[in-house]
DNA sequence: CCCAGGTAAGACAACGTTGTCCCCAGTACA
DNA sequence: TGTACTGGGGACAACGTTGTCTTACCTGGG
């Protein structure tokens, strides 16, 4: 065995310096080559090629990006669990337009964890993606003042940030609930009960001041079964509505604020064969198979996502702008199937 | 303004050398208290911390993969679609999984079109991952040999590579599609229709197999109603079951291939208020909503994402073994709800 | 025939970090 | 007091690529 290139000498990756000992030519035309710049003769650089197939080479982009001092052609995407369809469907969108600019993303899930959603922020800075999209945990992100004064831009979706100012993609949460209240009202409901899990979270606090308009309007302020507060598990979302329907005055209408809740909800519904009025945030593929009917403010996932997507990449090509922040609408669909009729 | 490191100088980030003028050390001293090197005098490792957070510094970690030729700790995931659960479950359980090395995940999505594959694979080996896991679109992945001979692992995850050896990761489609099928017949079935997508797919062709082992044990060989092909829309599906049910000889029993067949069928059913004796490959979240009783072979999609990952880890840290296949089993499982009687 | 002008290729340095080596100061021991 | 040793810090080169500048060559016109 020489020292020569051989091609097969494992772990031993083939660099433009022995691209361009195997063709002849220096290591500046072969990185010319690489980067398809014109001013190369043709056979040079066909020889050039052919020495590169022959070696298997691949550019280092690691190096490449150094010297160059460009873009990484990476995005960094920070959402709070991968598993879950809202935000796998935002990851999908944002890599479809990352796509257009032959960008890269790396997605990490925080888990609702604040100091885990920093540490991921940081790694992420350390590997120079050239932006981030970030749905905050709520915790303080004023850790990214200092990144984003050195111009790295960054989008937060479905959330707005605290501590710093950004970009902001956000759903018509107040908005949504307000209209699918007033249909509520509208048909005559006065006794609505309302389960959430937890207010601390940007949400489901907007979600419930949307209701409280629509309540204020029609002159209720709140109503006996408003604004109960239970964990996001659909089972004790279940229990939560035994509880209203044992109560001695039980609501005609419930409104659930997320589809886990809803979930909970109907699983407790059919299990006592009853019924109500049904409304709930959040429309998802299998609603129309629930086994009762419910009104839900539906939005399109993927538009968030894309939006996020979008405002980063025209972001990183036009710096420097004041932030924006895009609202997707909301809508109001019957879902559920009416299964008691013969 | 001055040249001296102001801090606040908008797109100059500070670098190691910044730091080392700050504190009026080395380079080399501050990069050994930027790797936690122990042998560096406290006095100096604080002056050397304090410049640190004075300036703002963030360790360059493209210079640093690039001079120490280590792992760039990053590995890539090519799946189909993120946007679908099954494929997004995957990726959260891999990431789950890199998260105890302390390595990020770039998932990309081929959307089932083998050039854009094997893009994305070269695109990410020019990135210098340090090991891939790919759900292969059924193309050739013979381009994988050179990168495979250098050393960089690859786990296949869900479908076996064609044209090169490496690591899979499966499930074990066949003996979950041949218990089902026993069950049916035990139960007396005869006449079972079968709904497929597409037989090109290695998942839905050992399904399939799986599914003729249980009739051939059962002497019957294949069917009447055998491996009808439809496309993947539930639509499609739908009308595929129409056609078996208005036909003269009706099966009395129906095997959907996977779960979107499944509500294709469910649909139909429940549109016609026809019951039949239901069984599905894939269970998923909504199953026990459905309006309809079937049996589900399920398996723990998080567990095929994981072993997955740890596979992939475990070459990394030990390479040269054989390629080893891991099989992810499966259960039945009785999903549905009768909601008939009253 | 010589020189201007342009084009293509190469030499060299640099990106920001880490690996290697060396040196210097401080200590222990003869 | 001199020598051997050790611990800690710094100088320098290197990772693989690209930016800048220079050089060599070729063409065409005076």
């Amino acid at each position: 065995m020489t020292d020569q290139a051989d091609g097969q000498a494992p772990g031993r990756r083939p660099t433009m310096v022995d691209v361009a000992r195997a063709a002849g030519v220096s290591l500046k035309t072969v990185s010319r080559v690489a980067n398809e710049v014109p001013t190369v003769r043709t056979d040079l650089a066909e020889r050039v090629r052919a020495a590169m197939s022959e070696l298997g080479f691949q550019r280092n982009n690691v190096a490449a990006n150094l010297r160059s001092g460009r873009t990484t052609a990476t995005i960094g995407l920070i959402i709070r669990d991968l598993a879950n369809p809202f935000y796998s469907t935002i990851a999908a969108a944002a890599a479809t337009v990352a796509e257009r600019f032959d960008t890269q993303l790396i997605t990490a899930s925080s888990g609702w964890d604040p100091a885990r959603e920093r540490e991921l922020v940081l790694d992420l800075f350390e590997r120079r993606v050239d932006g981030l999209i970030v749905v905050p945990t709520g915790g303080d992100q004023s850790y990214l003042r200092t990144e984003l004064d050195r111009g790295t831009p960054a989008v937060f979706i479905d959330s707005p940030p605290s501590g710093c100012r950004a970009d902001t993609a956000l759903l018509d949460n107040r908005t949504g609930t307000r209209d699918l209240l007033r249909r509520l009202l509208a048909e005559g409901h006065r006794d609505i009960g309302m389960i959430t899990d937890t207010l601390n979270d940007y949400t489901m606090s907007e979600r419930l001041a949307g209701a409280r308009e629509a309540l204020v309007e029609a002159g209720i302020d709140g109503g006996r079964h408003a604004a109960r507060l239970y964990s996001d598990n659909p089972r004790s979302a279940g229990d939560a509505v035994a509880a209203m329907l044992d109560a001695p005055d039980p609501p005609s209408a419930l409104f659930c604020g997320n589809n886990r809740i809803l979930l909970g909800a109907v699983e407790e519904l059919a299990r006592r064969r009853a019924r109500l009025r049904l409304a709930a945030f959040d429309d998802f593929e299998f609603a129309p198979l629930l086994p009762h009917p419910v009104t839900v403010v539906g939005y399109d996932t993927r538009a968030l996502g894309r939006l996020a997507a979008e405002m980063l990449f025209q972001r990183l090509n036009s710096p420097g702008a004041e932030p924006s922040n895009y609202v997707i609408p909301t809508y109001l669909v019957d879902r559920g199937m009416e299964l008691t009729g013969d």
